[in-house]
DNA sequence: GATGAATGAGAATTCATTCAT
DNA sequence: AATGAATGAATTCTCATTCAT
């Protein structure tokens, strides 16, 4: 299995790297290769295309918060307390790798309408998980029970996106992770009864 | 002045529809004339580059929201009711004209880092306007006096724009304008001391 | 009508010349376009893309050869003068332009199926019209009137072409013109009853 | 010696299979290597390249033909003899193996010049003995003893060649063999005093 | 002011060949 | 002898911008 190959995860990561520091429509395969220390061709063993290469960084990269959010979902505590842990993984992961933060938050989304959506579907996942926490708080009273679950998921992962999106765009001048528990207690806050 | 003339707000109308229609990374120069009835080169008497066009594109449709919002600022209500009247104003515009929500929601947000820290910047004037609402909010004591503007501000935004961008996204499947009153009552709640 | 612009027979020949003097596959865009003397793009006006040059300079050259032997036929002669006629045609233009030759010959033979199929489909006409003098010939009593006709076509087709084949392979060391009396005087002898 | 061992004609043989399945330009070494049942890199152990690969396919095939066409003429038969089972031969062993017949009339062709003119090298051979073949006639009185012999060879092979690269156009659409006699008639009447 | 023909820089991908195992 | 992962050179086409008319 490809996937399993150490070159595999290192283009990946090289793509990481590339793109963050160059800008997606600047990070030609030549500067990933390079920065990936294999050859140009060498990339098409391990990829289809460049499209390949985008699609599967979003995936490996969002693996990591589909398994947090899951392991978080599987311990048995208030729908609160996944919530919180769930915004504070977020803000965590990203504000610990700058490079995945402008990836995510401001290059892939320079990326054409098929690359997006394929993204999307992706994304998907974790905001169903988002939506199971939700569900949950609201069955179990924690959260207001007569909200529309698709308008609160906006909500919290609106507000997730355009904070972090922001700390980028300001060139992580204050600390992304402080500002975490404010979220927390401000959606919180939206959500209860 | 040259934005005073017919042709310069023929041309802007013309890149609106010629990128929801094609996509941000299909309009090209040659689309957006043809669309507005003139010669390529016509552009270049009006528009510095393309980058001039799609960040004028986005300031004269900006500046509705902006003037609406002044309005809705100066008229002697509740924060309360400031802030869902912008609100409900924001879901209104984008919500009848479905080529610009395609525009500003997807498609703009192709465009390369400078151009969107350009459009940032004039973005900022809306929410600045915003920053006002709130901050009287919480001097008058309808908004919790303690809560942080920027994260405040951030929620509300960030919100209204998942929002929308879903329903772009989703290919207007649903009535836009009745989702309003629900995000109104989920920010209130999340924003109340 | 671009075909009557003069940058379109101007391409058309610096391609015959390009890829004579180059090879087939060594003719790149930019050595026809620095032959035609105009910029890589300039092409791309004249022609969708790099096979339709390819086609329409067989086209365009073919012509030739069809429009004359469109006027062999029409004048009121035997059958036999007619056929002579055209072989001395067809010898006589390949004798004049050995760049032409060398690109009808060798050059363009080197193409991928889908250019081959299109090739020899515009062969079909001329050949066609070969036919026609052949079955006039055989209806007249000139030829053998019991002969196959397509077994007959391929015979003077086949042979003109080793003939000329041959010729640009061995380099136009020998006369092509005066091997054309003698290649018609053995077809003729072929083809009577 | 290389030629010998079993995997130097397993490999020509998969070159036959692949380029007339795949076409010229699709039959890469790796499709080929597949289909002989060995690794890329073994190829290489037999064939100092590509071009090796092709012109050996030529060879070993074309050795065939040679070898029947030196058994017809050491038979001590007629000249009009020997050429009608050279022509039928010719025709029999190609309407026999149709990837053959595919490789040598259509794909081979699209090799570049280099290739082609060893080819034709090889071919020589073959020609040399068709010229004596045709020579002998001449002297015997059999065949038109006036004529320009490498005319006379250039029309005997261009008929059959034209004839079988139309069949194989034609997809092998009607009966090859049938054809033979018409053909070998033709050019006997050609060829005649 | 308006036109539109001409320009030319720039990048993904393939595949014959090598060589360490 | 046999393997197959790795290499890296090489080329078409697009499109923002210009400028002579």
């Amino acid at each position: 299995m490809k996937r399993d190959k150490p070159k595999y995860k290192q283009i990946i990561d090289a793509a990481v790297i590339a793109i963050a520091e160059n800008g997606y429509h600047q990070a030609q395969i030549s500067k990933i290769a390079k920065q990936a220390g294999v050859a140009d061709g060498t990339i098409y063993l391990y990829f289809k295309n460049k499209e390949d290469i985008l699609i599967s960084v979003f995936q490996e990269k969002m693996g990591v918060f589909v398994e947090s959010l899951q392991e978080i979902i599987s311990n048995g505590e208030s729908s609160t307390e996944k919530l919180s842990k769930m915004i504070d993984n977020h803000f965590n992961v990203l504000a610990n790798d700058r490079h995945l933060a402008t990836v995510t938050q401001l290059e892939l989304r320079q990326s054409n309408k098929e690359i997006r959506l394929k993204i999307n579907s992706i994304l998907k996942e974790y905001l169903k998980l988002l939506d199971e926490i939700l569900i949950e708080g609201m069955l179990k009273g924690e959260f207001n029970s007569t909200m529309d679950v698709r308008i609160a998921r906006q909500m919290v992962f609106g507000t997730i996106d355009e904070t972090i999106t922001s700390w980028v765009m300001n060139e992580f001048r204050y600390n992304l992770i402080e500002t975490a528990p404010k979220v927390r207690n401000m959606l919180l806050n939206g959500l209860k009864g």
